[in-house]
DNA sequence: AGCTATTATTAGGATCGGTTAAATTCTTTA
DNA sequence: TAAAGAATTTAACCGATCCTAATAATAGCT
């Protein structure tokens, strides 16, 4: 007689799963077991279980040996998780002082434990931010999301100027790389020079004193825009 | 290579037991088995089991058929989970506007998942708060509790003038109906009149328009210390 | 087309934390 | 002091989530 209203009621797992499993579909079609496997650093049988069980209470669409969909109830699900995730990661930030690169951890707690009470008073504290501090796109409670397409470093030709927009928050130590290069969201910079075969990218950041050299393997997970040459 | 340091990650199932244990130690000797069942609303059997678990990794003194007492370890890791707790209410409270009858829940469920960092960021930002909306202390870092005398509002004698300290925090509808007489830690007010048979007090707020009357039953739960009559 | 390497699933098992029903121990009362 | 009653523990079981080892399906290469 107390509860048994929401049955809605998601593991910590379930809801870890189905973010992963948004994740992967965001960056390419369908979400392979062994992908999600690697992503919650988890062993692919258990996965294959998992997906069995999510299949049936109809969070996601399986096609057995092929992959897994998010059905619109299991997006639904990933996104009100992803827009806690982002929220909390500002909110650590803005209110609480926490550096950009710990923010992750916390939050990837957090979110399973906070009600959506919380989350909307966080959002409402900090002004309903449109992005996380590391440039991702927070979805809004009726869970719409930005769609983004920007540029990874590595394809921008060089001589063109452009401007951080959003980089992958999951490692702290390349979070903390990043920002001793003195690159963030939102700071501009000319590319002077690529290497070819997977070389280093040469970057001017505006005001600063020296270029700076960014391995293939970075560059390539620096997302931005390029930004039209300024006339005169 | 990765974890392994410390096996003292403890479930949240686990916290909570040592927490509710701890609570049954300070309001009168050791913690029964179906005490604690009914403080977590679990079944009685389950509490041996996990008495039997936590015993084993020391963290519970047991003797079986009469109770349970906390190691000095059980009680680190309790108290460690109280401050947590009112801390994460007085924060709530203080920086994102939740009434006193709601942070209760919220922190239930959040103690499990912050990091000793954010608690402390949290402390710091509050000012290192001594005690919770409800008026309980907050344990400090080290894990030393103020330890309060408090006198139920029941056991106040007529005439006498006191104000209220401490409110249990379980119950919104208790804590809302606390509100609603005008009453909240930290707020005065005279005994005016005490019907006997666990009947009634009447009491008189300060710059209240009217007498207040409060059951037995909720007189019972209201922590107070008596005010030195001023002189003249 | 057939073989092989990769990927996924199934089989079988462990642990955790909960349940109910039955047995046991303690306490209280006649 | 013996029996009844209350509290506790034990037994047997379940679901969720993880694991390893074995099996099956798919995809890629000659
Ligand atoms: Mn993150
Ligand atoms: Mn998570
Ligand atoms: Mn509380
Ligand atoms: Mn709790």
């Amino acid at each position: 007689m107390v509860a048994a209203q929401r049955s809605e009621e998601l593991s910590r797992s379930t809801e870890d799963y189905l973010k992963a499993i948004y994740q992967l579909e965001e960056s390419g079609g369908s979400a392979q077991t062994s992908a999600i496997a690697d992503l919650l650093a988890i062993a692919p049988p258990s996965v294959s279980g998992m997906i069995k069980r999510l299949s049936e209470v109809g969070l996601l669409e399986h096609v057995p040996y092929k992959g897994v969909q998010l059905t619109p109830k299991g997006r639904r699900a990933a996104l009100k998780m992803v827009r806690r995730h982002r929220i909390l990661e500002t909110y650590l930030m803005e209110k609480l002082g926490y550096d950009w690169d710990s923010v992750h951890a916390e939050a990837e707690r957090l979110e399973h434990a906070v009600s959506d009470e919380l989350i909307e008073r966080m959002a409402m504290a900090l002004g309903n931010p449109r992005y996380d501090p590391h440039g991702a796109p927070i979805p809004t409670v009726s869970g719409e999301v930005e769609q983004l397409d920007h540029v990874p470093l590595v394809d921008i030709p060089v001589g063109e100027t452009a401007e951080l927009r959003m980089v992958s928050d999951e490692d702290p130590e390349r979070l903390r790389f990043i920002a001793s290069l003195g690159l963030r969201p939102g700071v501009a910079f000319r590319v002077v020079g690529r290497q070819p075969f997977h070389g280093p990218v040469t970057i001017r950041v505006a005001g600063a004193s020296r270029d700076q050299v960014v391995g293939y393997e970075l560059a390539r997970g620096l997302y931005c825009v390029i930004v039209p040459e300024e006339v005169g």
